[in-house]
DNA sequence: GATGAATGAGCGTTCATTCAT
DNA sequence: GATGAATGAACGCTCATTCAT
């Protein structure tokens, strides 16, 4: 969890409540900016005065323009954690398509923020981030293969489930971003439905009954 | 095609042996800065002492830090445009394996300057590119798929070719991404078998002989 | 009115003791910068140190160097716009002397920015403001030289009234420039008494006793 | 005359053919680009361009932006200085139209390049010329109203000639500049007539039959 | 003499951050 | 805590002038 990171007590954490409130505008603020305006154009003045700040307010609750970025990264990053943490069940079709459509759900709350991390990844200060939030999807697929592989329920080999993972991961990321960030049109259902069919396939996984 | 512009003289265009060598310099000299610092943290006056040339002279060639990245990025699209036009032979697997094969090594190549153009995408005067370049990868993978299954060479439903070609093309660009950019490294035989099968499998190819 | 404009609340606009006293000093500071070195040798540097005052806060005030001109020639318009609604009295000799007495008092207090207005003419953003200008006073003596033939104030024709307002109102400001931009000395009794003259013999007036 | 100035023998003077044709036309070339474009935003580059001249040639013929602008401005300087020499005959009204006349249409061929001068005035280098072309112009002028006087051709107190003179010649140029330079559109005839007549009042002159 | 390339000082403007009240 | 003003480093771009061929 981001939060983790939290363990330090910030000194510059708001005690009152007026104070939380103030915080919590600029956060809003600041995510309204950073996904109209991009990391590098958004500027500390705007985003202070879309919180109805004033712009040298900013700093009493954050350190920097970074400072702020990271919180909101981190507040998505955290749902998204939360969200590979879910629990599977059911059939492997089952799986796969609630892991799908977490995923793309996920993506479509957050689209902005996580193609804004995207842009400032090589700021290296936030390429860990980025890595370990990839990482961590991949590995959770890479599991969800082997373990189906495991329980008999693959009837095509997943040559290397690291690479396969990796590829079935990106493919949902890619797709998500065209759809999404791109704002190319999809149908819901359709999208789902396809990319559903190329995980089991590949996996040789049986569709549920209907889907296809 | 990129030539298209070249019909109205730039009146920016050297003319004399010097000159050519000194513009050459420049664009080697900006696409290293580039791929060091990126897009936006990359100065001019970097660009122009890695050249080896006065501050000044940046300008005698290009007219601006805009002017020169899309330059630079022309090439790349050119390339890509020009791999997009490949013919393809052979069986379905054949030409599935080849277009793979293909798309990888242009990304290799071209790995860091396609991966500027994700970050700067959103400074909107590149984004039209950046789209042009996806939407034309989309269409071809999308003509495959519909010309495999006219040929009866699958034996698996691409549901709908405009989703299924969008997913795996972009399967393929974040695979490479991840590969090249992120630099995950990965065995080059085992990766392309793997995305070959997950296309073959998801439209029902068989493979090669001796691929799987 | 140049006051008209200020009824869009300016962004810019101190609200505290502080800012005003900066900007301010920055207005004072701009004029003796311009008289000095002319509009476009003036630095935006040089005006920020002569009002001791950061390089950066100067935009603090002003959107650029073009702005804070403006706002020192709209002030003086705005006095120039003033002298010409004064209220004419008294005999026909007596309304010219006191408008051309009017137009040199005007002249001398502004004489710098004026001509300043002049140099910069033909930057285009401030040839209305100078037409403007020379259009309301050249209208404000045809009005007065046709209003003193209506009333049999003139001997002499006024062949064209605007022709003669032109050539007369350029004449007070052009021996006002000659006097105090370019500085040739005069003595202020007998520059009025000729200038008063010239109008008067041109229309036929009768001069005030002891004047002439 | 101005070529007093070139008595000394110009090191840049071209002696062949070749070299006084494109001395000539960077001449040319440049009065056009300083017309369109004023003094200080004419560019060296634009007017080497202008007169199909390689950028660096131009200093093959003049030593700096500054020196060709000498050299226009110095060609009309010597024929106003030409215009200030010629003999005026007949009766006193013909005397003072030619002399409007000629003024006039002095002003009509290098209007825009005695704006120029205006403008670039403050640079200090010019100013020299230019007080002085005014400083004849007035000089001729109250001359020949001392002579008017004189003759008896007066029957009006030309109160302070000097004044006078300095008025009416700043009348004469003040009209001309808002004629031909700001554009404003005047009968040739009735504005020379209407000067000729303020001239006259102002004098006491007797009008040549029909003119009035 | 002509050419086109090279030079580099110079300036306007931006904006994250700090400070005084 | 909040406010608004102040700071100053940073950088893109221009263009008169010089230089090598």
């Amino acid at each position: 969890m981001a939060n983790a990171r939290q363990t330090v007590p910030d000194p510059k954490a708001p005690v009152r409540q007026r104070g939380l409130q103030t915080r919590a505008r600029l956060l809003v603020a600041a995510q309204k900016v950073f996904e109209r305006d991009g990391y590098l154009d958004a500027r500390v003045a705007d985003i202070s005065a879309a919180a109805n700040v004033a712009h040298g307010s900013f700093y009493t609750y954050f350190d920097s323009k970074e400072d702020i970025f990271r919180e909101i990264v981190e507040t998505v990053a955290d749902d998204v954690y939360a969200a590979l943490d879910a629990k599977d069940e059911g059939s492997a079709a089952e799986r796969i398509s609630a892991a799908n459509a977490r995923h793309i759900e996920l993506y479509e709350q957050h689209a902005i923020v996580l193609g804004l991390i995207e842009q400032v990844g090589n700021l290296a200060r936030f390429s860990e981030l980025r890595h370990d939030m990839r990482r961590r999807s991949v590995e959770r697929a890479e599991r969800l293969i082997k373990r189906l592989k495991a329980e008999g329920e693959t009837t095509a080999d997943p040559l290397d489930p690291h690479i396969m993972a990796t590829a079935l991961v990106g493919m949902t990321d890619s797709f998500a971003y065209t759809w999404f960030v791109l704002g190319e049109p999809f149908n819901r259902k359709k999208a789902l439905a396809n990319l559903d069919a190329i995980w089991m396939r590949t996996l040789g996984v049986a569709p549920q009954t209907g889907e296809l």
